[in-house]
RNA sequence: GACAAGGUGGCUGAAUGGUUAAGGCAAUGGUCUGCAAAACUAUUUUUUAUGAGUUCGAAUCUCAUCCUUGUCUCCA
């Protein structure tokens, strides 16, 4: 099924500031490519809901019926811990902190990022690549902009010559910077700089005798600079122009204003036709730092252990939670917010376990084909998952009123509309029924319509301090019963 | 200081020029129930940080002020 040559899909472009109708390169096809972590510390939340953003755009997409090729990095080297001195990068410093290998540090740290985001439900990228198994790759880049004329080296270093590039190019037109404003802005502080110009940023940085991370070079040893590792790696699976870049808007400046100088130096051309960048997520209407202890892990939350949240929430609520406002706004995360979200998220859940059960009728009371339309527009304007979950929770109302026999559904829009229904909650929005996941669920369920018929038989015979001894007792545990027309149910919370 | 994204009800969060400002949560009444819960149903912001302006019409556009977040040094 091709459904984009169907639907309309509209994307906010940060290269634009516009929302505009989204065309791929190759048509049928998508290149994506998202800014990964840094592998020095455990993910953290924010990142989380960055991830979590472009997994859902990565599955609409899907959806649709494009070929995806969705390329993550992990970076596994190349952060320069301070740019000005000594030039030591972040994941050196962490090893020797804890007298590790640099890749034990990077491998435990890319366990916990993989093992996080499979919690959270997110589907792997087609490609991971690292930024260590591509020097060859980055060098050859160097190379190129070096003789464009565009870097300069010095003392075993290469560095992006800004000034140079804005003879020809605009540097600074994703972020709204000019050139003038960045040189007027900074203070010369850094007088031993090998740089020539404050803005100017470095490719390659050589090594110094006690850096451990390390490779040859045209320039001696040395590592790659920052920025590179996403030209060389988005590049080399997607091509010198492909679709869609992402990632925070944190990147926006300088790191993404990089890329596209370093593109554009070296291939001569702009290297992303759409520019995405999900917004901020903040805890408690401050942002989180770790020096406040205004700071939690995904850990924390999904077991409770924190000062921050009164009790322990599933992976699913938080991400039922973060796909209820759009990526593009700031989303604040407390302990009410999540409360509300988790209530709204079980009973949406509850409300697909009723349709399956639902007889259909000769014909329908409300028009189903027009509901899957509103969603498709919803995400169709910029992945607007917040409207598109206020339309599902219109087809929750419909399915309490059928069950109620207040509206009727025939067989063909009952079909219709699970389908729809399962496709956007558990495929593009990327939920997971927490309750239907547990190993032991036939086991309980079981045990718990056992206990539903002794309390069924309890309330005939009028017993109500036993039927509410079992009621109660097994709301304590987590189990809520609900007594409808056709029977008992129960919902796991 | 510069640049960027924002400021919407009790909380959360959509809607960027057009009749009653979506949805979730919360609260109150009703239906249902042995009672509750769930579900359904009605009600709850007379108004979109503040002030001025443009317009027949503004949350939405313009200007000013205040505030939040991000970036300018590594950060999703």
């Amino acid at each position: 099924m091709q459904l984009f040559k169907d639907q309309i899909l509209k994307v906010s472009n940060s290269l634009t500031g516009e929302k505009e109708v989204f065309k791929t390169v190759k048509e049928g096809y998508v290149g994506m490519y998202v800014c990964g972590p840094t592998v020095y510390s455990n993910v953290h939340l924010g990142n989380c809901r960055t991830f979590m953003s472009f997994d859902m755009i990565f599955r609409y997409l899907k959806h649709l019926g494009y070929k995806v090729r969705y390329v993550r990095n992990i970076t596994d080297a190349g952060h320069l811990e301070n740019d000005a001195d000594e030039g030591e990068d972040k994941i050196a410093k962490k090893a020797k902190l804890e007298q590790l290998e640099p890749m034990e540090v990077v491998q435990r740290y890319t366990v916990d990022f993989h093992e996080t985001l499979k919690a959270f439900n997110l589907q792997p990228p087609s490609i991971e690549p690292t930024a260590t198994g591509h020097i060859i790759e980055q060098i050859e880049i160097i190379k190129e902009i070096l003789a464009k004329g565009f870097a300069y080296e010095v003392n075993g270093s290469v560095y992006f010559d800004i000034i140079k590039f804005s003879e020809s190019n605009t540097y600074g037109k994703l972020s709204g910077r000019k050139l003038e404003d960045m040189i007027a802005n900074t203070r010369d502080l850094a007088a031993q700089d090998e740089k020539r110009n404050p803005q100017d940023f470095a490719l390659w940085k050589k090594a110094e005798p006690q850096h451990i991370m390390r490779w040859p070079s045209p320039w001696g040893d040395g590592f790659p600079g920052w920025h590179l590792e996403c030209t060389a790696m988005s590049t080399k699976y997607l091509g010198e122009t492909f679709d869609i870049h992402g990632g925070g808007m944190d990147l926006k400046f300088p790191h993404h204003e990089c890329e596209i100088a370093q593109a554009e130096a070296s291939s001569g051309h702009s290297p992303v036709n759409y520019w995405l960048h999900a917004n901020m997520l903040t805890l408690n209407g401050k942002k989180m730092s770790k020096s406040t202890d205004n700071n939690i892990y995904p850990d924390e939350i999904f077991s409770g252990d924190n000062r921050i949240l009164s009790k322990p929430f599933a992976p699913s609520v938080v991400r039922f939670f973060m796909m209820q406002a759009h990526y593009t706004s700031i989303l604040d995360l407390g302990n009410d917010a999540l409360l509300a979200s988790e209530k709204g998220y079980y009973r949406l859940m509850d409300a697909l376990k009723t349709l399956e059960k639902i007889e259909p009728s000769e014909s329908s009371s409300f028009d189903v084909a027009n509901w899957q339309k509103a969603c498709y527009d919803a995400m169709n304007d910029d992945f607007n998952t917040p409207v598109l979950i206020a339309h599902l929770f219109d087809a929750v109302k419909r399915i309490n009123l059928i069950k109620e026999g207040q509206e009727t559904i025939s067989k063909a829009d009952k079909k219709v509309l699970q389908d729809s229904v399962n496709t956007f909650v558990f495929d593009i929005l990327g939920l997971v029924d927490q309750d239907n996941n547990d190993n032991n669920a036939t086991t309980i369920n079981g045990v718990i319509n056992l206990l539903i018929d002794l309390r069924n038989n309890a309330r005939a015979n009028k017993d109500f301090a036993t039927s509410d001894k079992i009621r109660d007792e097994l709301l304590t545990l987590g189990v809520q019963l609900k007594d409808g027309k056709e029977g008992t149910t129960f919902s796991l919370n």
